[in-house]
DNA sequence: CTACGTTTCAAACATTCGTTTCCATCAGGG
DNA sequence: CCCTGATGGAAACGAATGTTTGAAACGTAG
């Protein structure tokens, strides 16, 4: 089936060079050059460029919600009614997002790619992830909510997303990163040996003391 | 002066689109049209879009850099020949990045740019930004060296990077996370409420446990 | 007042972009 | 065999972009 071969090449160009370039600095002619596909291909296939930057996400987002969710029915049936504990859902998840991309391309590309969803604010993408796989990460937050039941939910929300934050600003601006840590220290890190670098700083961070009473509130610099 | 005037409002306007939109999205035309000034102007006094872009950062990061210099040498005359206590050092790096953005405009937007500038990774500004202002950040990663001897070099730099990308992101998408946050919780957050909820997330990180010993290490998956 | 360097302005330029169109190619079923 | 629907391919379209141009307007020193 040449079709499938085309979508899939324009998808595996695509994804490459958006997280290269990102999404507006990245021509459908380069992608269709790249790619060794016709101009008009990505326009037939997928309708416009948008839809191929949502197609490019689907591809990862899909297959890592499904395998999650079936991650989650596992840990929920074997501490049935009880509480999961906090290392082991965050374990989990990083497993689980570690094997989706493990399957077809490099994580790199994936955590750069989500990276640049949340940086290149504007409109479509960011919507389109949160009303697609909105699901999934409300579940686990809720499993965290239970796992974590001393903190005030304001204050986990935001934990939750500061470690997020530590995680895709470090796996998507890695080779830069990388390549200083390389040149300054010779040591070459893997992206399984960052992971564990990772590790105790996310669980520190989660564990951390509550910050001091909030002061009383004055108006805001922004 | 009417040349300070423009160059200022070209200034003010550029760095309220990019900040919102990413770079490559606002054109020369949206922001001159929005500032009330010619077309022809960002080309007159800035010579192209792109050392538009540069000088933009430069008006908060020149004088970040100097009054950051400033209070490192304050910090080293009093502390004389002694070690800075890290929480100090964290202290006066926040303190100073509050500071600056403070005089003229809103930290969100510093921040905001600061996040595309990592994530538009490709080329001029990372490097700009590299080698234009990289000598305070080796200063301060050298105080941190002294002031956290039990750290391995190459741990303590990924920790700090780990603590940047916290920081980074969660204020850089400030807006989107504040609208979830107020409207699962009912709660205002402001800025400096943030880095209140900030300040032991980032110490306790700083202060994890060191991971695990290295496993034998297989070939990484990128 | 005049002359000159600086700044503003409208218009145009050349390029690049996403998208569309139209035709060739090819497969399988009537 | 021819018809039909799906796909590949070349070319063109219209819009938007960054940049350049040349003249007008401005402020100021002589």
């Amino acid at each position: 089936m040449a079709q499938t071969d085309t979508v899939t090449r324009i998808l595996d160009t695509a994804e490459v060079l958006f997280a290269e370039r990102g999404f507006a600095e990245t021509s459908l002619r380069t992608i269709t050059s790249k790619a060794k596909v016709n101009l008009a291909a990505v326009n037939y296939h997928f309708g416009s460029k948008k839809s191929l930057i949502q197609a490019v996400f689907a591809r990862y987002l899909d297959p890592f919600t499904e395998r999650f969710h079936g991650v989650l029915d596992e840990l929920e049936t074997r501490h049935a009614g009880g509480v999961i504990p906090l290392e082991e859902l965050l374990e989990s998840m990083a497993r689980t997002v570690l094997e989706v991309p493990a399957e077809r391309n490099s994580l790199k590309v994936f955590m750069k790619l989500l990276g640049l969803a949340y940086s290149q604010a504007q409109g479509h993408l960011r919507r389109y992830i949160q009303e697609e796989y909105g699901s999934v990460f409300t579940r686990f937050t809720e499993l965290v909510r239970r796992a974590t039941p001393e903190l005030p939910d304001a204050e986990r929300f935001w934990r939750l997303h500061f470690v997020l934050g530590t995680v895709i600003f470090t796996l998507s601006g890695l080779d830069a990163l990388r390549d200083i840590a390389e040149k300054d220290y010779g040591e070459h890190v893997s992206v399984r040996d960052l992971i564990r670098r990772l590790r105790p700083v996310v669980v520190a961070a989660m564990n951390a003391p509550l910050p001091e009473a909030p002061v009383t509130d004055r108006a805001e610099a922004s």
